[in-house]
DNA sequence: TTAGATGCAAACGGTTTGCAAACCA
DNA sequence: TGGTTTGCAAACCGTTTGCATCTAA
């Protein structure tokens, strides 16, 4: 079984465990995100799987974040896409804005800072959302040979 | 002059700065940005605005985000939001996700960190968001209170 | 005088919903 | 068999655009 095999998996498990049917277009949908290389869209996937309706596409979707097993993050503009998680750890996501890469960025540094700088806020925080914009490696090696 | 009418006022010096020309609905639009205390979105200075039409406030935000006095953030659900930039350096918000106050946040630490996270991603860092969510001291003391 | 700005209404795009039919357990 | 899920189409919602009209400079 490969890797992209068991993600799959992992979301229909995932999708299970909190009680949902495992059916062929929920397994179609996790298949095509487990196929994707970085990150997507609601409209990429749909686009990539024509048979089956826009709103299973959403409704799975939206499943699978709840789940927690698929996180959703912001691109600059502000448009929403997704990316599987890295369940085990708390992270943030370095997005291509060019080709849409997801690099995973862990940083304990960085979330120690994010907590200390937390505490110097008046009131209760409960959340905190950050990402990095980059032209990842390959775009930038890609403009550099073109 | 109030510190509210200095607001507004700033707020049109820039887009005539910008070549815009300064007209009444974009003062009121100034005016009504200036009195609100913390962030707001489109839809609440329309919804302020009745007599003003929808496309004019949000074309009047958009160039006011273009002159770099108003800035951009999103809610924890991706929706947008802004406030009033502190234009004098690059700082990050802490929005209270009860009333919308926000705070700004500026931490050299923060900065820092962030500088030389990005050295540590392969590829070229453009940019990158970071935001707070929080329940501000105001919104904790009241249900504490009540 | 005239380029730029306005307000309206219609278009837009991504997302959600209502519903009857299909399906899995 | 009965509760879920599906696909479709329509609704939705915030935002943008086209256009005739107005207006600041």
């Amino acid at each position: 079984m490969n890797k992209t095999d068991a993600d799959a998996a992992d979301l229909m498990t995932a999708l299970e465990r909190r009680g949902c049917r495992a059916t062929a277009p929920r397994r179609r949908v996790a298949e095509s995100i487990a196929r994707t290389d970085g990150c997507f869209t609601a409209e990429s996937i749909s686009r990539g799987l024509p048979t089956i309706g826009r709103a299973t596409v959403y409704r799975t979707i939206r499943l699978l974040v709840e789940a927690g097993v698929v996180c959703k993050l912001s691109m600059p503009d502000g448009a929403p896409a997704y990316s599987l998680a890295e369940v085990h750890h708390h992270h943030h996501h370095a997005v291509c804005v060019k080709c849409g890469a997801v690099e995973v960025f862990e940083d304990q540094a960085i979330e120690h800072l994010l907590r200390s700088a937390g505490k110097t806020i008046a009131g209760q925080v409960l959340g905190h959302r950050m990402e990095f914009y980059v032209n990842c490696r390959g775009c930038v090696d890609k403009v550099a040979a073109g």
